[in-house]
RNA sequence: GGUCGCGUAGCUCAGUUGGAUAGAGCAUCUGCCUUCUAAGCAGACGGUCACAGGUUCGAAUCCUGUCGCGAUCACCA
């Protein structure tokens, strides 16, 4: 029992002893800087049960709490808040007890396994700044739930089929000349990646010209005709009329007329193009060709697929491996995309699912205040969804353990996943219940969204190569590795610029957008991942002159300083936070307490002489505290995926 | 237009199940390297928690509405 339950249950026994009630909760909470204490009662809630002045209450309480609990050494009441003071004693006997612990704050794994998607790739251009999020994110999740003592697996699902790498085949055979990673010395997916914007390029210009042909009044005659009988009709009216509702003075008439209008252009230009590559593009139709003979099996095809993927999964590798991200098993869509047909049929039978008269198969989900949802297409083959629900069963199958799964995904994903959790709840699945969408905001630029065409795409080897140079100017700049081979250098380097960016991008809620300005680049200062780093690397710089001192390791310390009590403190919650952000699925929240911590000890270090502190047991306290500290900061930080130092 | 998310200091963000005078960092300004690494410490300045109602002992937090920003609304993935 930790002292927050023991205290629980004493707050307890107390209204029960003094006012003859029973507490149902007792809320507490960390007790203020201003205040004396360390731990707060909150007396309020208690006045529902027991009537009367929540001074008076709170002081009986205390008193109590102080006669009968020896780890209480003092309380105050202020304002109906109940500070207790907590002895030394408690504190040192809990550092005691757990100093030598190395996997202080995780618990061994026990129960069904969570598997944890993330990365998901299409193998048509390079991971950017948009996946690094995703993959951090991901990779930190499934540490801290690994810590909070739940077997995890780490998966991805490769979107390595589709029109999309079709796209950059077709390129490459017209352009190509037979270029390799080989022949170029290009990292595989940046090789395919530029065949890709090859064929937009190319497909752009194909466009231009097809639009040059027709005036305006054709062009809109033609989309006219192409949504007609399409439903998104009735959406792209409502898009126009909360464009005429907010202030321009024109009719829906008037906005036919004006189809090449700026804001206009953005509805109708996106249709129109997806319209034209389906039906009048040269290229479009000649990448859909080569789709149709992909999924024909045809030989050629095939093998130039499989050659250029490899290129990329190579150069994938190379990018993970920089970031430090690792993964269990692989999905591949090209194994998984007819997946899921039997489920259907299944559901069918439950009646989960329903045939409309031109055979396509949808689920009702209107009683759950969602629309209907296409499951399978009249002609019988699958859509996203399909394969969505055929890989969650296919997973389960090849890892029978797993009670629960967890999707990194960028929140456009949001009402897909909220459809697909709801619909294999339906089917009957008891691990739906346990189905998590992490999902994401974007990573914007100032200019506004990243678009590989327009060029504005943040690349992730770039990325990480930027943070360890600027790591080196600001390690150069200060000077301090002498004694250090050029090699150690790079690869210290490498562990600043990556904990920067790592916990730059780690510490804000996923769910909050993230404004990225490449000319700004992440701080290395304040609350920081090289901050944190920085503070580990002093702490070992300590661990390893008291080493040399031959400092001895018993602890007869028995009163505490302020600042040592803190520490202890801040230590003590390490546990509980690892269960709050696997519960919550939320990194940052060991980033910020790493981050307290750290300036917790930053304030002791500075404030009070560690070696020279004025006896032998405090030296040898302070050393271990110190030690522990840093321990406790490398293990959080493992859970972030940032290494740390021991030195910079 | 429907749905979902976000809105906290000049900027970037914390803020546990509602709790004390809303906290950090950056930027600006003061001090501190002859003592364990100044990527640091100590301090100052900076707030209508988007706005308006409501719920209650108590609201940044919960509810309703309004505004702003974003995402989404295909027999695409």
């Amino acid at each position: 029992m930790n002292l927050e339950q023991i205290l629980i249950q004493a707050v307890k026994n107390a209204v029960t002893q003094l006012f003859n009630a029973t507490l149902e909760n007792v809320e507490l909470q960390p007790t203020r800087k201003d205040f004396e204490g360390d731990i707060t009662v909150v007396v309020f809630p208690i006045l529902r049960v027991v009537k009367g002045n929540p001074a008076v209450i709170g002081e009986q309480i205390g008193k109590y709490l102080a006669d009968n609990l020896p780890q209480i050494a003092d309380f105050n009441v202020v304002k109906g808040f109940l500070n207790l003071v907590v002895s030394d004693s408690y504190y040192l006997d809990f550092f005691k007890e757990i100093r030598n612990d190395e996997n202080f704050g995780r618990k061994p794994a026990e129960g069904k396994a969570v598997m944890v998607e993330y990365s998901s790739p299409n193998t048509n251009k390079p991971l950017h700044l948009g996946h690094v999020r995703n993959n951090l994110l991901g990779y930190s999740v499934a540490e801290i739930i690994k810590a909070s003592g739940k077997k995890v697996y780490k998966t991805q699902i490769i979107n390595d089929r589709g029109i999309h790498i079709c796209k950059s085949m077709l390129a490459w055979q017209k352009f190509g000349h037979g270029e390799t990673p080989q022949s170029s010395g290009l990292k595989g997916d940046k090789l395919v990646g530029n065949y890709y914007v090859k064929f937009e390029q190319e497909f752009q210009k194909e466009y231009s010209s097809w639009l040059e042909i027709y005036t305006t009044d054709k062009l809109y005659d033609e989309f006219e005709n192409q949504v007609k009988t399409n439903e998104i009709q009735d959406f792209l009216k409502g898009e126009l009329k909360s464009f005429i509702d907010k202030g321009f003075d024109l009719s829906i008439e008037d906005v036919k007329i004006k189809v090449h209008d700026e804001i206009v252009r953005k509805y109708f230009r996106g249709i129109l193009k997806d319209i034209f590559f389906r039906d009048y593009s040269i290229l479009g139709s000649e990448a859909q060709q080569m789709l149709l003979k992909w999924e024909a099996g045809d030989a050629a095809v095939v093998e130039l697929w499989k050659t250029m993927n490899g290129w990329v999964y190579k150069g994938f590798e190379a990018t993970y491996k920089a970031l430090g991200v690792d993964f269990d098993s692989y999905y591949y869509e090209s194994n998984t995309y007819l997946l899921g047909k039997d489920n259907i049929e299944e559901g069918l039978k439950n009646g989960v699912f329903f045939r409309k008269e031109d055979g396509s198969v949808w689920c009702d989900l209107t009683p759950d205040g969602l629309d209907e949802k296409i499951v399978l297409r009249s002609d019988g083959t699958a859509v996203y969804m399909t394969q969505d629900i055929g890989t969650a069963i296919q997973r389960v199958k090849d890892n029978p353990d797993v009670g629960g799964m967890i999707y990194t995904v960028g929140n456009e994903q949001d009402y897909h996943f909220k459809v697909l959790f709801l619909i294999l709840k339906k089917l009957g699945y008891d691990w739906a219940k346990n189905l998590f969408h992490l999902s994401y905001g974007m990573v914007d630029l100032p200019s506004g969204k990243m678009k590989s065409r327009e060029g504005t795409v943040v690349d992730a080897d770039d990325l990480i190569a930027e943070m360890a140079n600027t790591a080196e100017e600001i390690s150069t700049e200060l000077g301090k590795l002498d004694g250090y081979s050029e090699e150690e250098k790079k690869e210290l380097y490498k562990i600043i610029g990556l904990g920067a960016l790592k916990y730059y991008i780690l510490k804000v809620d996923p769910k909050k957008r993230i404004l990225f300005d490449p000319e700004e680049s992440v701080d290395f200062q304040g609350n920081t991942g090289p901050f944190i780093q920085y503070t580990y690397a002093r702490i070992q710089s300590i661990l390893r002159k008291a080493e040399e001192n031959k400092i001895p390791v018993e602890l007869v310390h028995s009163e505490l300083h302020p600042k040592e009590k803190e520490l202890i403190k801040q230590i003590e919650l390490y546990p509980n936070m690892i269960q709050v952000a696997a519960e919550n699925h939320s990194p940052a929240i060991i980033a910020n307490y790493t981050y307290d911590l750290v300036k917790e000890f930053n304030s002791f270090y500075q404030n009070v002489s560690i070696l020279g502190a004025d006896s032998e047991e405090e030296i040898s306290f302070r050393v271990a505290l110190s030690r522990k500290v840093g321990d406790v900061i490398e293990s959080a930080f493992k859970l972030l995926g940032i290494t740390v130092p021991e030195r910079m």
